[in-house]
RNA sequence: GCUUCUUUAGCUCAGCUGGUUAGAGCAACUGACUGUUAAUCAGUAGGUCCUUGGUUCGAGCCCAAGAAGGAGCGCCA
């Protein structure tokens, strides 16, 4: 007798058969007649109901298996004699791998998610959050798959990073300094010649610089590891710690980089709802219990399934930053005085504007480009009119997604836009010399997996789809 | 970092204008009943009212400081 996952259980197990679980006690019930157990052991958001039959055990068994429990229960497969269910086991034989107490804080009922992050080793074991981490899988596995079938490579570019240039925000420093006895300088500064990499050393905030080096000799390249920024971010879309997706392309031009973008999203989105029907279906009806408990006016127009399908069916919209801020201004929003942010070109846009593009004037995914040189990254590739061939990928709910560009592939143009806004040049000479080295042009961007997992999951806090969140004064489990 | 709200039983939340012994549902426990589906019914037990200080004859409630959490904003993915 083998032992099988509940999953494999439920879809094809035949009846008759002898069969072995192990898993969580969701809920217990019963009595004298009869005793039924909900187990779940995490293969699945479904439960498998096993039957026993209160003769054949210990009466004290039933009463100290209570919800958290974890048990293994060999039986037969049966015909479900109830309706809930097609089949279940009834049990031959109980075994208690734990009990659990009874300050067992989940209970058979829907906790606050406020609640359940204080428990976060806890969590992965209710109904959503394992739906969450199932989807979570699922959506790792189709970035690698998306990029492999398309001879795409898997660049493992540096945690540590040693240029502090990458421009993307505040960083985590990485040092084996006694931090109570530094090695100073004559002058009084700390001296990280003394430091393990005997320079100054960060956690990265990016793989980009370095992904644009492997694009430059294996053509296409992604990478998916972990990102850390250390800005004092309090947002329901901020991670200390978080995953990113970072596609790079050689010869790629920014229209190439937009194909690339939408394709990916709805390849992921179409994929998430291939394989991972029934835990969308659960968050589904989980996301419509939450929005009847909203206000009529803050409710979404579409359910969480619903707008799944509606973004894999529908083109993205492409606009320019000129033309956003055209349609903004000609906005009720903005003629009515509702904005609390200006609108005028060379402004970077706010969320609230982002939000009435893609929400209200377009209703569905925008990709806005060509942006003022000032306000975005000095890698970008320079148009002649005072624009950088930048792109963000705007989505319903969750804003920008994607964050990318064309990058500046003229050594002099790079040079020296990196000089204005004040970069080391030092610190990424070997960035630099790509450009005088067989220059290319070549685009790419940078996709937030907590994000992307947001949008399919339909969760609206980002500390909800990765297991173990790392956020100001939060660093617990 | 800014604005704002919240903190009362294991969980979700009531608690009136400051007034005697702080309540409910669920969970736990005891029992009854039942092929049940977050089972049902009856009962029992369960409290540092976030912390510290203050005002008051009297503070869960008022004031101050702090802590933790939520929402919104900024920074971004």
């Amino acid at each position: 007798m083998k032992t099988v996952c509940i999953k494999e259980i439920l879809e094809k197990g035949t009846i008759g058969t002898s069969v072995i679980v192990r898993g969580w006690v969701r809920t217990k019930r019963g009595g004298k007649p009869v005793w039924f157990i909900d187990l779940n052991d995490g293969s699945t958001i479904n439960n498998i109901q096993i039957v026993a039959d209160p003769l054949r055990f210990d009466a004290e068994l039933f009463g100290n298996i209570t919800t958290g429990a974890c048990v293994f229960i060999s039986g037969e497969l049966i015909a479900s004699q109830g309706g809930g269910q097609s089949v279940e086991v009834e049990a031959q034989k109980i075994e208690v791998y734990g009990l659990a107490s009874s300050d067992y804080p989940l209970q058979p009922k829907r906790h606050s998610l406020e609640f359940l992050r204080e428990k976060a080793h806890l969590r992965p074991r209710t109904a959503t959050f394992s739906a969450i981490l199932r989807i979570r899988h699922s959506l790792s596995f189709a970035i690698h798959k998306f990029y492999n079938d398309k001879g795409f490579f898997y660049l493992h570019t540096p945690i540590i990073t040693g240029s502090d240039c990458e421009g993307a925000g505040e960083m985590f420093r990485v040092t084996t300094m006694d931090m109570n006895n530094l090695p100073k300088n004559e002058d009084g500064s700390i001296n990280y010649k003394e430091d393990f990499f005997g320079k100054e050393t960060n956690l990265t905030v990016s793989g980009q610089l370095e992904g644009e080096l492997g694009a430059m000799a294996l053509g296409k390249i992604y990478t998916f590891g972990p990102t850390f920024r250390s800005e004092n971010s309090n947002t329901a879309r901020h991670l200390a710690e978080f995953w990113m997706i970072e596609p790079e392309v050689a010869f790629f031009e920014l229209e190439d980089n937009m194909d690339l973008a939408e394709e990916f999203l709805q390849y992921l989105v179409k994929y998430a709802l291939e394989h991972c029907k029934d835990d969308l279906d659960f968050l589904d009806k989980r996301n419509a219990d939450e929005e009847k408990m909203k206000k009529k006016e803050d409710q979404a127009e579409m359910g969480l399934l619903e707008r799944l399908n509606f973004v894999i069916s529908n083109r993205f919209e492409r606009l320019t930053y000129t033309e956003a801020i055209e349609i903004l201004k000609k906005s009720k929003p903005f003629q009515k005085k509702q904005f609390k942010f200006p609108v005028e070109w060379g402004v970077d846009l706010q969320s609230e504007h982002e939000r009435y593009l893609v929400e209200k004037e377009f209703k569905k995914p925008v990709i806005l480009t060509n942006y003022p040189t000032a306000i975005k990254s000095f890698y970008m590739k320079q148009n002649d009119d005072g624009t950088v061939r930048a792109m963000d990928v705007l989505i319903p709910g969750i804003g920008e997604i994607i964050g990318g560009s064309q990058r500046e592939d003229n050594y002099e143009k790079l040079k020296n836009r990196a000089l204005e806004v004040g970069i080391d040049q030092e610190s990424i000479w070997w960035y630099l010399e790509t450009r005088k080295f067989g220059t290319a042009p070549h685009s790419g961007f940078g996709l937030g997996f907590e994000r992307l997992v947001m949008f399919v999951t339909g969760m609206s806090n980002i500390r909800d789809v990765i297991p173990f969140p790392r956020t100001p004064k939060n660093a617990e489990f």
